[in-house]
RNA sequence: GGCCCCUUCGUCUAGCGGUCUAGGACGCGGCCCUUUCACGGCUGAAACACGGGUUCGAUUCCCGUAGGGGUCACCA
């Protein structure tokens, strides 16, 4: 495979059906293709492969579009419909008509299931018999599909660019439907013409389709097309192991947006599984089409591991910039505050940001991190928060206050000494006055250093919180 | 069941005949940092499925076995 060959003209098209949300796994298959095409300088090309219009939704199509933008994967001109290219598809079933490579079958449904059913009982394979393969046409009008007279004899082989040179016997494979009864296009007949109309080089999807590619050489053969370099890469299992599906949990990749998830790091992680670039695991969009190849592709399915790919949210969100996180953290705290946030909290946010942010492994935890500058007095106290301001924490806090209260300046220098000056003059370890000033401050036991959160509190706020808390000895 | 594919730590992977006392990452254990929780740093346990070949030498090549996966529609 020289550079020279794949350099010239790639291009890759990602060709997912509407019947549902974007699948984590055709996520991975559509950024495998833009990375090829960007890699190679060539284009990548979205089509919906709407031939089913039964189960072909349009909800579906947008769900589709909205998980590509979130990931950032931009296709070249603009999305292309299958089933526009109907009357195309069927001019090329009447050419393979024409050519005697393909011929009219006459079986109905039924018939064929019947078929199916005895061949079962006698454990053969199961498979059409081509009993139509070299009869004459019926008189017109009679119902009839078009199946490609697929050879019978010798073998087709594949040299595929993760699977290796894959080779199958002819006899395995049987003559497919390329036209319906009703005359519609069959999936295996519209992609075959689609990729070859398109100008797709390189066919890069799941190894599902693995089988379906020596069918579909069968068409590209009869119409004389060049054929497309196919790269079939494994499917992403589950962490047991088995076909990634609902009961998996999270399969649509809006689902990780749901779960404060950055696109970066679900894009970084779906690149990693399955693809490995020496010890790289940080990996940049543009190091990414510097380095991406198909030979790397990993030949063996690989398991979906959330713990791993919260690590990787966690550092791309100690990346992201305060602002950015702000503005997609405020949303997910309104509901934890009940109100949306103003512009100046918005800013507060920003501010607190850099405390907040290396303590998230995603945007909700972020936010959870985060209410407790906008909450109302008095504070709500979880139970460990509870059990910080049991016992002799309500004076330590008074005491907390007083010297607070006279501070010149508010900053976490100046209230750090202050604290500190408590915590010797009562004669308790510094945590033992730093933990219920947490608590009466935050109504939590985690949270950023707390002379940080003095700050971001402010002086009024902060006083206020505390005498919320403590015991008045002077009334 | 037929056909096709796969098999390195629990997981993702590096490895492309000698550099392997098999490297990295996540997760897990310990230590450090420390007002909490994180982050960060250090450190530990943890893998070449099995059996035959080929070879001076196999994690790397070939063949079996076992296990796993995919696919067998007038769905895509």
């Amino acid at each position: 495979m020289s550079a020279t060959t794949e350099d010239r003209a790639v291009v890759t098209r990602f060709a997912p059906s509407p019947t549902g949300f974007l699948h984590i796994g055709g996520a991975r298959t559509a950024l495998f293709n833009w990375l090829f095409a960007r890699r190679h300088g060539g284009k990548f090309l979205l089509r919906i492969e709407d031939t089913d219009k039964a189960r072909s939704t349009q909800p579906a199509i947008e769900a589709i579009l909205q998980g590509m933008r979130w990931l950032e994967l931009d296709w070249d001109g603009h999305e292309y419909y299958q089933s526009q290219f109907w009357a195309r598809h069927a001019e090329v079933a009447n050419e393979l008509l024409a050519r005697g490579a393909a011929y009219r079958c006459y079986a109905t449904a039924e018939e064929l299931e019947a078929m199916r059913a005895e061949q079962r009982a006698n454990k053969q394979p199961l498979r059409y018999d081509g009993r139509w393969r070299d009869r004459d046409p019926l008189p017109e009008g009679t119902p009839f599909s078009v199946r490609l007279k697929a050879p019978r004899e010798g073998e087709t082989v594949i040299e595929d660019r993760v699977q290796g040179r894959v080779v199958v016997q002819n006899s395995e494979l049987d003559d497919m439907i390329l036209l319906r009864s009703d005359g519609t296009p069959t999936y295996m007949l519209a992609v075959v013409v689609d990729d070859h109309d398109m100008g797709v080089t390189h066919v890069i999807r799941g190894d599902d389709h693995l089988n379906n590619a020596f069918r579909q050489l069968g068409i590209v053969k009869a119409m004389g097309w060049p054929e497309p370099t196919y790269a079939h890469v494994p499917l992403i299992h589950g962490a047991d192991g088995a076909k990634m599906s609902k009961r998996h949990g999270a399969t649509g990749v809006m689902d990780y947006h749901g779960l404060g998830i950055l696109p970066e790091a679900l894009s970084n992680y779906l690149l990693r599984l399955g693809w490995g670039h020496g010890d790289e695991e940080i990996i940049s969009r543009e190091d990414a089409v510097r380095w991406f190849d198909l030979d790397h592709v990993g030949r063996s399915p690989s398991r979906f591991d959330l713990k791993k790919l919260e690590h990787l949210n966690g550092h791309y969100i100690r990346e992201a910039s305060d602002a950015r996180l702000a503005g997609l953290v405020a949303p997910r705290i309104a509901p934890l505050v009940g109100r949306d946030l103003g512009s100046e909290e918005i800013a507060l946010l920003n501010r607190a940001m850099p405390e907040l942010k290396p303590r998230a492994k995603d945007l909700n935890e972020l936010a959870e991190g985060g209410a407790f500058l906008f909450k109302a007095r008095p504070l709500d106290v979880d139970e460990r928060a509870a059990a910080l301001l049991e016992g002799q924490a309500a004076d330590l806090l008074a005491l907390v206050h007083a010297a607070l209260a006279v501070l010149p300046d508010w900053t976490a220098e100046a209230t750090e000494q202050a604290v500190r000056g408590v915590s010797e003059g009562a004669g308790v370890k510094l945590g033992q006055v730093a933990q219920p000033l947490r608590a009466a401050l935050t109504g939590r036991a985690t949270s950023p250093g707390i002379f940080d959160v003095l700050v971001l509190l402010g002086r009024e706020e902060s006083l206020a919180r505390l005498a919320d808390r403590m015991r008045r000895r002077d009334l």
